[in-house]
DNA sequence: CGGAAATGGAGTATTCCATTTCCGGTGCAATACT
């Protein structure tokens, strides 16, 4: 994929002034520039910028400028509420926003005010697009920005607990194709190729800004047992000064710390999404706003958190991969201030995330049977509904809307108003064996990166090098501002740790059955 | 896969240990209830 263009559009004088005048801003932050020029060229943009570096502006500028409505993508309908607010209140534009939350009367009255055009910005979610009703409504908006918010939900997300993020191709396509501008804080070359392909961006510019925070220390603690955990994030949080954010990987892990750090004296605040709608707010709104310091999270508490002062973010457990990790560790100091992110590594809580991806993806059965359905119901070009579909092969609604997707994808079944159409058989045993075994290498790879995650926690080497490796931004020097980094100045470690022996292994059930611990 | 909780066994009182079982993230949308 090629890099920034450097073409000044012929509008940019005005563009700068509407900056200046309607959103406040003098000067454009790294990336900011090359996105709106890349926008304004015509162009399909992939943004990779930072949280609170400024992502919103890089649409919000030249959705002004180019004819028709900006359709922008959001995961999350507190997300789209919120900027939305922004848009209206505080920079006095017209903007909507589309999603399950309106009510008949409202959604009657947004589409009369869309088909007047009168709405600059439309928020929807990708579910939304599902729908060919909404669809159709979007098209008489002339959509000629599609804006993919947190992109890296489409690959992250789509393949298996939000389906409809596979479909945004197809949305884009049946909006006649506008330019696409997809935005995230972070991907990886992967990530980014997947993006590409999933919006089907044609010769998109890629615009990076670069991962690397010299106010951000990077530290690892070995924790052999739960007990040395809880008594090291207690040292940690007494430590700090300002905001934490501590991560589990399970609900009943974030409760069961939230109600033990309040009664070792420490003020905390929950976040999961197991809790009710109203109680995630109000204890969000208290961590925000400072009432409280602390608060015990699942993943769950991430996407639109902008807490610029926040000084610490410990991972109880590791999560499954570096982006994730890099996502959540990288929300401290945002300020630019000193901050910390520490992970308690512990081996065994590698279970965890080994248990969530093992159901991930459609197994190779999951794909056959969900195939051999599509091929007995649509016999003779019948339509069939997802549902019917979700029946016959005795696969979760979810599951099959995956699957579903992929056969498209393939040219195997086609998408109508009134369900799926056979277009065609797999011809050749390769080409259904691909399609049988696309997930297993999507696997294979979400294994990897969880493997690479762990080598991050037992590394020697510096850290913001490994991450700098893994995000290809590589690193030339040594970071100075990493636990191992440290260690090093410090002469803590030996000159050649991999060549200390390794301490004994215990085989527990052998072939034979016998348990046998060579001697220490 | 591992930790917590539940169950079971041994053996006769309460308890203790071993074994088995269960559970585990992220949200939208549509639907059935008050």
């Amino acid at each position: 994929m090629p890099t920034a263009t450097q073409d000044r559009s012929p509008l940019w004088p005005q563009l700068e002034q509407e900056a200046r005048e309607r959103f406040g801003v003098e000067d454009f932050r790294p990336g900011q520039r090359d996105i709106i020029e890349a926008v304004l060229a015509g162009r399909d943009v992939l943004g990779v910028l930072p949280t609170g570096a400024g992502k919103s502006l890089t649409f919000q500028l030249p959705a002004l400028f180019v004819p028709g409505a900006t359709v922008v993508v959001s995961p999350l309908i507190a997300l789209m509420h919120d900027q939305r607010e922004h848009l209206t209140e505080r920079f006095d534009l017209d903007a909507a926003k589309l999603d399950s939350t309106l009510r008949a009367g409202e959604l009657r009255t947004l589409q009369k005010e869309i088909r007047r055009g009168e709405h600059e910005f439309i928020y929807v979610t990708p579910e939304q697009l599902e729908n060919p009703e909404r669809l159709a409504l979007l098209k008489r908006a002339n959509v000629s920005l599609f804006v993919v918010d947190e992109a890296h939900c489409v690959s992250q997300w789509g393949h298996d607990f939000r389906p409809a993020y596979l479909s945004l191709g197809d949305a884009i396509r049946a909006l006649g194709r506008p330019r696409v501008l997809a935005l995230t804080a972070t991907a990886t070359p992967r990530v980014r190729e997947d993006i590409r392909a999933q919006l089907g961006l044609e010769d998109p510019v890629v615009v990076c800004t670069g991962i690397q925070r010299d106010n951000l220390t990077l530290e690892v603690h070995r924790t052999v047992n739960p007990e040395l955990k809880r008594q090291k994030l207690l040292e940690l949080l007494r430590g700090n000064d300002g905001s934490a954010i501590v991560y589990t990987a399970t609900v009943r892990k974030a409760d069961e710390l939230w109600r033990w750090l309040r009664t070792e004296g420490i003020e905390a605040e929950r976040y999961h999404g197991k809790l009710k709608a109203s109680e995630r707010q109000e204890n969000q709104r208290r961590f925000m706003d400072g009432t409280t310091p602390v608060v015990v999270a699942t993943k769950a508490f991430g996407l639109g958190i902008d807490k610029p002062d926040l000084r610490l973010v410990v991972h109880y457990h590791f999560p499954d991969s570096l982006e994730s990790y890099y996502q959540e560790a990288g929300r401290a100091g945002r300020d630019g201030m000193p901050a910390k992110a520490v992970l308690l590594y512990r081996l065994e809580d590698r279970r965890i995330q080994g248990f969530f991806l093992g159901g991930k993806y459609p197994r190779r059965d999951e794909s056959q049977r969900l195939y051999q359905a599509a091929n007995t119901l649509c016999a003779q070009g019948r339509s069939v509904a997802l549902k019917r579909l979700a029946e016959a092969s005795g696969l979760g609604d979810k599951r099959t809307r995956v699957l579903v997707a992929q056969l498209v994808a393939a040219g195997v079944l086609e998408k109508g108003a009134r369900g799926v159409k056979q277009l065609r058989a797999f011809e050749k045993p390769e080409e259904l064996d691909a399609y049988l075994g696309a997930y297993e290498e999507r696997h294979d790879g979400d294994r990897e990166r969880l493997d690479t995650m762990m080598r991050y926690g037992s590394t020697t080497a510096c850290r913001w090098k490994v991450l700098g490796t893994y995000f290809d931004e590589p690193l030339e020097a040594d970071c100075a501002h990493c636990d191992n980094c440290h260690a090093r100045a410090e002469g803590r470690f030996d000159a050649r740790p991999s060549t200390r022996p390794r301490p004994p292994v215990l085989h527990r059930e052998s072939q034979f059955g016998v348990i046998t611990a060579p001697a220490a």
